[in-house]
DNA sequence: TGAATGATGCGCT
DNA sequence: GCGCATCATTCAT
């Protein structure tokens, strides 16, 4: 039998920004882990685009960190921050077009053993609620920078659901570009955070 | 239940 | 040196 669910390929990312955001949100992640395999549903994401977004990391220009923004779509990029926690984006628009999308919270689905060895003590609903903690208990760290999303080892998936009844919000932990509403989230997820 | 804060290290001025 | 796309803990109400 063939496969219900279909890998999102490279046109799907290659797309204005805010229209893939709000396109990702219900679609499945999936991780062939040194661990074992690890699926989640993304339920809030965050726009970050380019240099007119004065909180997105491309809006001082290229540097070594963000060069992976500035190339084709359908990577990932992979920062470390606050000393202590990575954070998982996927890059959109075309090449030169520095853009991306930060994975702020899913829905653990398959895996949720691994995911609990790499993150002890919390409840499922809590593995994957927040981009230091999605990171944390995926294994994901700089070493995975510049992944292809379209290869074998981390993808997104479409798996058909029914859409979901999204929010948009104002962004979270940044100074400016507050006025705009780029943080997508999935109204009925309980991994969402519930703040402005 | 919400506000304040410390942890901790890299990237860039 | 300073600031940072975070989180867990602490303390106040």
């Amino acid at each position: 039998m063939t496969s219900r669910f279909h890998k999102l390929s490279r046109s799907f990312y290659a797309r204005s920004t805010l229209e893939v955001a709000a396109d990702v949100v219900g679609k499945y992640i999936v991780y062939d882990s040194p661990d074992g395999k690890l699926v989640a549903r993304i339920v809030e994401v965050e726009a970050y685009v380019g240099q007119d977004d004065p909180a997105c990391h491309a809006a001082q220009g290229r540097t070594r960190r963000n060069e992976i923004m500035f190339g084709p779509p359908g990577y990932a990029y992979v920062y470390f921050i606050y000393g202590m926690y990575h954070c998982l984006n996927f890059v959109t628009e075309p090449e030169n077009h520095a853009a991306a999308l930060l994975l702020r919270a899913a829905e653990p689905v398959e895996g949720i053993d691994i995911m609990s060895r790499l993150s002890p003590g919390k409840k499922p609903i809590d593995l994957l609620s927040g981009p230091g903690k999605f990171c944390r208990s995926f294994g994901l760290t700089r070493e995975q920078n510049g992944i292809d999303l379209c290869g074998d080892t981390l993808w997104l998936e479409d798996r058909h659901e029914p859409q979901p009844e999204i929010v948009r919000m104002s962004r979270i932990g940044i100074k400016e570009g507050q006025d705009r509403l780029w943080r997508f989230c999935d109204q009925n997820s309980p991994a969402v955070a519930h703040h402005s």
